[in-house]
DNA sequence: CTGAAAGCGCTTACAG
DNA sequence: CTGAAAGCGCTTACAG
């Protein structure tokens, strides 16, 4: 092994006695090379410490094994586990995950978008920004690679799609605050302008409807989808001259901020005021007190993306697919 | 824009009458073309919807702007906060971030070095599996590119490593315990055999030894550093024919599973038994009740290590780092 | 079942 | 300040 110079399929070659061709067939696995052949060359491999080079291999072949994931903040649980299961995936498929993050911002995006195809990944999972724009939708559908979006979908996006019933889920956890006879239900955090917070708000909206009430925007305060934006939202609300006595979170995140923000105010979650989340990320459950959610499967979303880009990256004209799970009501103590 | 063909250099070049040479520096941003050269390159560029391929200069410059970054867990909130850490700081040098998650595997972990070296990755950050062996530390040996080893340290492994003091953590969290007047101490979760277990036993003995107590073996139980690992080990350890009055916990993951735990035998952590956690992860702080726990700091363990990783591929001959930041107590309820 | 030759799309000396 | 030519290390038809 030498320490500065990488061995080359040439010199492996050379030394087995055969051709570059066919250490290239043998380092594939093609199968109309003979035992005896794979053999010669495989020891050749390891007694000259060859290293496959896939980037010589990539521009050659004209893909690169590589799948770009790009989601909004590891650092939430949602995230993360929806990235285990994007990547558990595609690892069984053979892809490298090039991964990025944008911390929800449509400059950042941009860029690493743009990276991502100088990369020349094979293809792309997108959990989008709340503001991408309508610029980021147009640089998306020129893109000539596949492409699915999760989490959040974009409107007149050309792209495959995963996520789940944010509607449903929204209405089943305000129903189910109805049905406890509250009637004045902040919704707090997230931001008003995508697609996920959309979507909650006419779950919100049609519970209302049915319930045959009318709401008080004065309840609604947005704001980012983190632990501080619910701390914030829930400081500002209990401000209300007429505060509510229960609060829909836009996601366990937020839900915990809103929960230190009434424990300052000493007020207890279940008793003095109730609380349901949206996730059901592992940690809702040793909140304090324990949160009412809505369970989404982040994890199930992840594995679809992956399987629907292999599909698409695989395939030669694979139908366009949007897959939406349904969301459950878990309940616990904040409710 | 055609359908399929990507636009080549060539091509720029014909377009603005120059050659490849000068699109090329151009591109790079080279100080030596003229101006007005270098608008005329960057218009035909842009009608043309040229994108650089970076497989193609990789091939060529021999390196890859692709830092590899493996890590055994990232929906554990310490490894995700490291992760962004070390991800953004990379991203400020110009580099991208090939991910991969070994979830304590070694066999894993071994794989993704492969696939990480054969991409051709220009340096790498390594969060070693708690059971990586010698045949581990021997494959890193062998690699011929940079890497920084963090929160674990492999022995023999020539490396730089950025970690924290977790000994004197381990001290500082038990010493506080047998202040509380505890006499009978648990230390539940983590690999017996990984190095970060170790050095937390090692501040245990420690706080013991000052304090003139003897240990009990039959209170340390060791298992994966996971949620489901703390449940495991307080379940067992509360069969004790001599239950422990306190538990210092491998992590705080650890510590959310002996809060389940002790939640299912009705014993109040703070009251019943007191408990101390290690990480100081966002989440101690909303646990039921909020954890007494060591705080280290994961985002700049990150920052670091990205730091150190930029030095070795940059500089020509650095010097060797080993940074150890130091931990601090944190005290909440459970204790 | 195996080999000789061309080429993927860039960058790199070198020449002028 | 710019261009012609070689080459990074593979894979891909094609021929035999």
């Amino acid at each position: 092994m030498s320490k500065k110079h990488r061995v080359t399929l040439h010199e492996v070659a050379a030394h087995a006695g055969v051709s570059t061709s066919t250490v290239s067939l043998v380092i594939r696995n093609n199968p109309r090379i003979s035992e005896a052949t794979r053999k010669k060359v495989f020891d050749s491999i390891n007694t000259l410490g060859y290293v496959y080079d896939r980037v010589a291999a990539n521009l050659r072949s004209q893909s690169s094994g590589i799948v770009g994931v790009i989601v909004t903040d590891i650092s939430n649980k949602f995230i993360s586990e929806f990235l285990i299961g994007a990547q558990n995936t595609l690892e069984q498929f053979g892809y490298t995950v090039l991964l990025g993050t944008t911390f929800d911002s449509v400059s950042k995006q941009d860029k690493l978008l743009s990276t991502m195809v100088e990369h020349r990944v094979d293809g792309l999972i997108l959990n989008p920004a709340s503001k991408s724009s309508e610029k980021t939708v147009k640089k998306i559908n020129e893109l000539q690679i596949p492409i699915v979006l999760a989490n959040r979908e974009l409107e007149d996006a050309n792209c495959d799609y995963v996520g789940i019933d944010y509607v449903k889920g929204a209405y089943i956890a305000v129903t189910h605050l109805l049905e406890k006879g509250h009637k004045r239900i902040a919704y707090l955090g997230g931001i008003k302008a995508s697609s996920t917070w959309i979507e909650r708000m006419q779950g919100f909206q049609l519970a209302y409807e049915r319930a045959g009430l009318k709401l008080d925007e004065s309840l609604i305060i947005d704001g980012p989808p983190t632990r501080e934006g619910g701390f914030d939202a829930v400081s500002k609300v209990l401000q209300n001259e007429n505060p509510p006595t229960a609060i829909f979170c836009f996601s366990d995140l937020v839900a915990s901020g809103v929960l230190q923000g009434l424990a300052l105010h000493e007020l207890t979650p279940g008793v003095d005021i109730d609380i349901v989340g949206f996730d059901n990320i592992p940690d809702s459950e040793i909140y304090h007190p324990p949160l009412t959610t809505v369970s989404s499967f982040p994890r199930s979303i992840g594995i679809k993306s992956a399987n629907i880009l292999y599909e698409k990256m695989t395939k030669s004209s694979p139908e366009k697919q949007r897959i939406i799970l349904k969301p459950e009501l878990i309940i616990r103590e904040t409710s």
